[in-house]
DNA sequence: ATTAATGTTCAGAA
DNA sequence: TTTCTGAACATTAA
């Protein structure tokens, strides 16, 4: 069952609540996955429900933080598990849709979304990045190229790997690509087992509507002015890319030399 | 009143 | 072809 109970603009569902309902309700949920940023489930015929949230977007499985900007709700038949799903959206600029297995593939396949973080390769990884000349920031930011790193973890990863946001993919030397794939998983797993970022505005939550942890652990991220946290002695300073924040010692993270 | 916020996608221009 | 900018989406809080 689901319904859009809140009197807000509805968010963009694809193609369409009742179609989604028509299709999935009756069936059983026989997979839970992750492509990229987007949360997947997948019936026993191979339906997917696939949750987008963008911004602001919570996947919850216990109570939403309030009603008013509820968007989805999932009922379940009883079993031992919770017995409903909901998708919040503060925001509301994640999306919700009901794609076959072609139309999934046709809308987030190989072209939208690339391999994930967490299970590229080395190689993979500095072969999909390096020819750009864009500068790593905003290149670790293509989805189409690494799926799954965000905004704020793209300037942790760089600070730990002592990279220079601006420098061209086509400048980092084989030690950067190096460091910078050690960081990238090192940054995300660690995030994760921390259950993710809850920032000033708490609004990100895990699944179980628990704020995340990782945030005091951000060497950079929101903290312009103040000391890096390696080399004590730079002050991290905070620059516009791609109309995104990034944040970044400029003592510990040279530019590149030409 | 203005600005910025863990994101995606498109149009149009360099 | 690649890369850039700006805008749009909608809401809240500093």
């Amino acid at each position: 069952m689901l319904r859009p109970p809140c009197d807000r603009r509805p968010i963009a569902v694809v193609p369409g609540i009742e179609a989604i309902e028509r299709r999935s309700v009756g069936r059983r949920v026989a997979d839970i996955r992750r492509l990229g940023k987007r949360v997947l489930i997948v019936t026993d015929d191979a339906y997917h429900l696939v949750f987008e949230p963008r911004m602001t977007g919570l996947v919850l499985l216990s109570d939403p933080p309030d009603d008013r900007a509820l968007r989805i709700e999932i009922r379940f038949e009883p079993w031992e598990g919770p017995e409903r799903l909901w998708f919040w959206d503060r925001r509301g600029l994640g999306t919700f849709s009901g794609l076959e297995t072609d139309e999934l593939e046709r809308r987030w396949g190989g072209e939208t979304v690339g391999p994930d973080a967490l299970s590229i390769e080395p190689a993979d990884f500095r072969g999909r990045l390096a020819p750009s000349r864009r500068p790593i920031k905003v290149a670790l930011l293509d989805q189409t190229r690494v799926a799954g790193i965000g905004n704020l973890y793209a300037s942790e990863m760089l600070h730990v790997a002592r990279i220079h946001p601006e420098t061209p993919c086509d400048r980092l030397t084989g030690p950067q690509w190096e460091r910078l794939f050690r960081a990238m998983r090192d940054v995300l797993e660690t995030a994760i087992r921390y259950e993710g970022s809850t920032l000033a505005d708490g609004t990100y939550r895990n699944a179980l509507n628990k704020a995340g942890g990782y945030q005091n652990h951000h060497r950079v991220y929101d903290r312009a002015e103040e000391r890096c946290p390696d080399c004590e002695r730079g002050i991290i300073v905070r620059i516009v890319q791609a109309q995104r924040s990034t944040f970044f010692c400029p003592r510990c993270q040279r530019p590149a030399r030409s």
